[in-house]
RNA sequence: GGGCCCGUAGCUCAGUUGGUUAGAGCGCACGGCUGAUAACCGUGAGGUCAGUGGUUCGAAUCCACUCGGGCCCA
């Protein structure tokens, strides 16, 4: 085949360094490296200097573990929307952040030292240890999320353990306070017995547990519509026997009918009617009558009862809301500092809220003979001391949902305790969350709804914590008279001292030492030395809730509102809810002009990732193994307005799309080896397909474009990967190879196409850059010098604008959609008699293609030659008719060996075009 | 149990105000090329649009329910 390889030195193939094996998992770090030694994060900021900026606010993560999907494709989603307002032209910071304070951390240091060290350790020092903890997951999490590509501040993020964040907590708190917002009240909260502190919402699991089911009968000790039947009692039905010394009253349904039933030792139980069946079915009641007057809940309220544990204590019936008719006996037992329910129907009566249970969850004096008692223990010994005393009247256990502590598991108890509130009435801070969140753009638009659900229903905020690590509730407290104190002055005061030593200060100093000299109590009027900081901290949400305040006020190349808030759904609840709220409250607005919120991670079947279910996939895994440019190419293909799938097979599909990408790059580079700018053949002096191509190239430029700002950027990775695939991969570079590889290197015809192959190449590097950075830098350094704008990254490369004519583009559209119809019909005819043997290559064929009059005047247009060279055989010849038909014939000629089409050939036994090609070179 | 959502080919996604035999790319099968070669080109087979019942001349598109899944709450 010594003739082949001569006229191989002839053509001008495909040349390029650029690797086909992108081996992203070692060539990453040398990008991450790169990008470090030319400051990008810097340089992205200083080209953009000036310009509107859109500032997208991180959501700190819990400093805590390692990444995991979930972060993993929050942090990329951020960068890809960074990345591309950077590109164009927003002038885009990204400061990174993390949550610091709370539980978790300080829980898992309480774990570490033991409890004998935790007994011996102070406040300060505790705090300390807990500190440490946080800044090696800031370390960790960090190069996590730099070895993903993300592009940001990471050499200075916000951290709420910083001095200037902590000192944002009282900004707030200062504000809210003096308006009124926030309180100190009462009120029945999720009580961790072995944590010793309120717990939230968030805090809470619910789990499975079996409790004691009573029915106790309460006497009455007023006159009732039965007495004349014998002594009677209301029934009432608890899984909570603990919760009875509290009780001062029982809620019946006011229109419901309650009917007394009479038992065979002649006492009387008042009970819902519709429920007597299942009690007795329960009690096992082999006989009972219903007695005496059936009526309603209402007519009962107001009477009283001997309270069932206390002796010459009595309840009062009331009636509520609440009571539900399907299960008990639709008499409530109700204990205002016991319940939610129970304190709201307090509220509306006015009822006394005992509080018999202290910290450690032991009875004090109010637990009357079970005094000093644990609840948990007391529970049995209630039960059976109702049944000395006859009025326990059954007692089975059942299997219900009940909440526990997150983090030790233990099943808490609903016990009323002084906590620190931000009413969302006082200051109508809930109506002015609710107009907020109308002027605030949601994505995607159901986000709205559940936002909108969650703020008009949420209780007032608990925002105190019993805990050690976080930042103090900012007062104080009289020790004197316990009157709280809290002025302009001391929030001021607080401010000072936390910004300059940190929050630390509050359990190292006295008050003394940063207060005025001359503040004092305002009703008893002790002085300085007579105050006491508040021992609570505040709840983990409000600090990283008032981010807007510690970072976008804070520093100078942020600003508040945010443009944007990104995290996950969850986030309704939490911190998109605790920002708006305390920004609200501090600023009567929104901290953020858009929120977008994306679904869970879960698996191929669209279950959650568990270690139970072994199906988890760790992104430091893929990185190790694909690379971070397969999880960019992931993130950036799924739709995140639902939940996203991740799988072997998912990430499979996503390293088989991504090397599509990079094969096209790399086909594009090949054939730009000897391009320059000054080669470049004008829109007029081009052939009609490569203008074709540009206007290809300009709606896709146009359709990427549309779904970046749409915030669709699964519709970017169709797009490109459809580009790839289908407009060039399959057809213009598949046409283009003739011209490329055997017509003279400096020819117009070939240096129109490379033209066109630069611009695709500059276009589509930067549309992808916001998805594939490393791949994209590593196509950038590999572009000619002169194609590269004088950019050091092609992130600092600015967006693609691709100009075309557009009455000329719209012809083309519609020229060539008969064109691309019309090769469809050839390829298929093409591929029929390759099957029946008649040839191998295209080019070895001519075609006679009959069409309908409209298409053949289509195609005629373009001249037999273009059609021949955008179908790939050596001849056409067209035929009008009323149907497409395509007839493949062998060609005429015969074969040239240098460009492999069939021609007439001359003498030296080259065709026409090559003998030139050839002729010219020696 | 309540709130907000989701369920179109093996995978990722399109399917305009309900209107011809539901599309694309990937994967798969088969074939071609060997001058993008651990590449590239072509052809083909895959879907009772989760299910059931309604509304309608007509529903993947509207309504109800069921099943499955997710987040949040109780």
């Amino acid at each position: 085949m010594a003739e082949k390889s001569d006229y191989r030195s002839t053509m001008n193939l495909p040349d390029t360094e650029f690797p086909m094996r992108a081996n992203l998992a070692a060539r990453e770090p040398e990008w991450l490296a790169f990008w470090e030694e030319i400051d990008l994060y810097r340089r992205s900021l200083e080209a953009t200097a000036g310009r509107e900026a859109f500032v997208l606010h991180d959501g700190p993560p819990y400093a805590n573990g390692h990444i995991h999907m979930g972060t993993a494709y929050n942090k990329v989603l951020k960068d890809l929307i960074v990345k591309y307002k950077s590109m164009r032209g927003y002038h885009a910071p990204y400061v990174p952040g993390w949550d610091c304070h709370g539980q978790p951390i300080e829980h898992q240091v309480e774990k570490n030292l033991g409890p004998e060290k935790m007994a011996e350790v102070s406040q300060a020092d505790l705090r300390a240890l807990c500190r440490d903890y946080a800044l090696e997951f800031v370390d960790v999490q960090r190069e996590e999320f730099k070895r993903l590509g993300v592009r940001g501040d990471w050499d200075d993020p916000y951290l709420t353990l910083k001095p200037a964040y902590e000192a944002g907590n009282v900004r707030i708190f200062k504000k809210m306070y003096l308006d009124g917002a926030i309180h100190k009240g009462a009120k029945p909260i999720h009580w961790c017995i072995r944590c010793h502190t309120a717990l939230a919402e968030a805090e809470i699991e619910y789990a499975d547990e079996t409790s004691a089911s009573i029915y106790v009968a309460f006497a009455f000790t007023d006159a009732t519509p039965w007495d004349s039947e014998g002594p009677v009692s209301v029934l009432i039905w608890t899984t909570t026997p603990w919760t009875l010394p509290a009780n001062v009253a029982v809620t019946l349904a006011s229109d419901a009918d309650y009917a007394g039933v009479k038992l065979a030792d002649g006492r009387v139980l008042v009970m819902a009617e519709a429920l007597v069946d299942s009690v007795a079915s329960v009690a096992g009641w082999g006989g009972y009558d219903i007695v005496g007057p059936r009526v309603k809940g209402s007519t009962l309220s107001g009477l009283h009862y001997a309270q069932p544990i206390h002796a010459g204590v009595t309840g009062v019936i009331i009636t509520g809301e609440h009571v539900d008719l399907s299960t008990g006996t639709g008499a409530v037992h109700t204990a205002p500092g016991h319940g939610e329910e129970d304190y709201l129907v307090g509220l509306e009566f006015g009822l006394p809220m005992p509080m018999p249970v202290l910290d450690d969850g032991s009875f004090d004096a109010g637990g009357g003979s079970f005094a000093g008692m644990n609840v948990w223990d007391a529970n049995p010994k209630i039960v059976e001391w109702l049944a000395e005393r006859g009025t326990l009247l059954a007692s089975t256990r059942i299997a219900h949902s009940y909440p526990h502590c997150w983090r030790c598991k233990q099943p808490v108890i609903f016990r009323a305790t002084e906590q620190w509130f931000v009413s969302m009435e006082r200051t109508h801070l809930r109506e002015r969350a609710m107009r907020a969140i109308g002027e605030v753009q949601w994505i995607p638009g159901w986000s709205v709804n559940r936002i909108s659900a969650m703020v008009g229903e949420r209780p007032d905020w608990c925002i105190s914590r019993q805990r050690a690590w976080g930042v103090p509730v900012p007062v104080f407290t009289c020790a004197k008279c316990g009157e709280t104190v809290a002025t302009a002055a001391t929030f001021d005061a607080v401010i000072d001292l936390f910004e300059s030593e940190g929050a630390d200060a509050w359990f190292t100093r006295r008050p003394e030492e940063y207060l005025p000299a001359d503040t004092s109590c305002g009703r008893c009027g002790a002085g300085v030395s007579e105050l006491k900081p508040e021992d609570d901290i505040v709840d983990v949400w409000w600090e990283s809730g008032v981010s807007h305040t510690s970072v976008l006020e804070n520093r100078d190349e942020l600003h508040r509102p945010a443009e944007l808030y990104l995290e996950g759904s969850d986030q309704h609840r939490g911190w998109f809810q605790s920002s708006l709220l305390t920004s609200v409250g501090a600023y009567d607005e929104a901290p953020f002009r858009a929120v977008l919120t994306h679904g869970f991670i879960v698996d191929g079947e669209g279950r959650k990732m568990s270690k139970s279910l072994g199906n988890v996939i760790s992104p430091l895994d893929v990185i190790a193994k694909s690379g971070a440019d397969i999880i960019r190419l992931w993130v950036a293909a799924s739709d995140y307005s639902q939940d996203v799938s991740v799988s072997d097979e998912i990430l499979e599909r996503m390293g088989e799309a991504y090397r599509r990408i990079r094969n096209t790059f790399r086909f594009l580079l090949s054939n730009l080896a000897d391009y320059e700018p000054v080669c470049a053949v004008a829109w007029d002096d081009m052939p009609e397909l490569d203008r074709f191509a540009l206007v290809q190239l300009a709606d896709l430029n146009a359709r990427v474009t549309a779904a970046y700002e749409d915030w669709k950027f699964h519709q970017v990775f169709h797009a490109v990967h459809g580009y790839c695939v289908t407009e060039l991969s399959s057809f213009y570079l598949d046409v283009l190879k003739d011209r490329l590889y055997a017509d003279n290197a400096d020819s117009a015809s070939r240096r129109s196409a490379q033209t066109v192959l630069a611009k695709i190449l500059q276009t589509l590097v930067r549309l992808v850059a916001p998805v594939l950075s490393f791949t994209t830098e590593e196509v950038w350094q590999f572009m000619p010098e002169v194609l590269r704008d004088d950019a050091a990254s092609v992130q600092l490369a600015g967006w693609p604008a691709v100009g075309v004519p557009e009455t000329e583009a719209v012809k083309l559209r519609d020229a060539y959609a008969v064109v691309l119809e019309t090769r469809e019909a050839a390829t298929k005819a093409l591929e029929e008699a390759r099957n029946a043997g008649v040839l191998g290559k295209s080019q070895e064929a001519r075609l006679v293609i009959t069409a309908p009059t409209r298409a053949v005047e289509a195609l005629a247009a373009r001249g037999a030659d273009a059609l021949a060279e955008v179908f790939i055989v050596s001849e056409v010849q067209l035929v009008p008719g009323d149907v497409y038909s395509v007839a493949v014939e062998r060609a005429a000629g015969e074969k040239c060996p240098r460009c492999w089409n069939w021609r007439d050939l001359g003498d030296d036994g080259l065709c026409e075009r090559c003998s030139a090609v050839v002729s010219s070179l020696r």
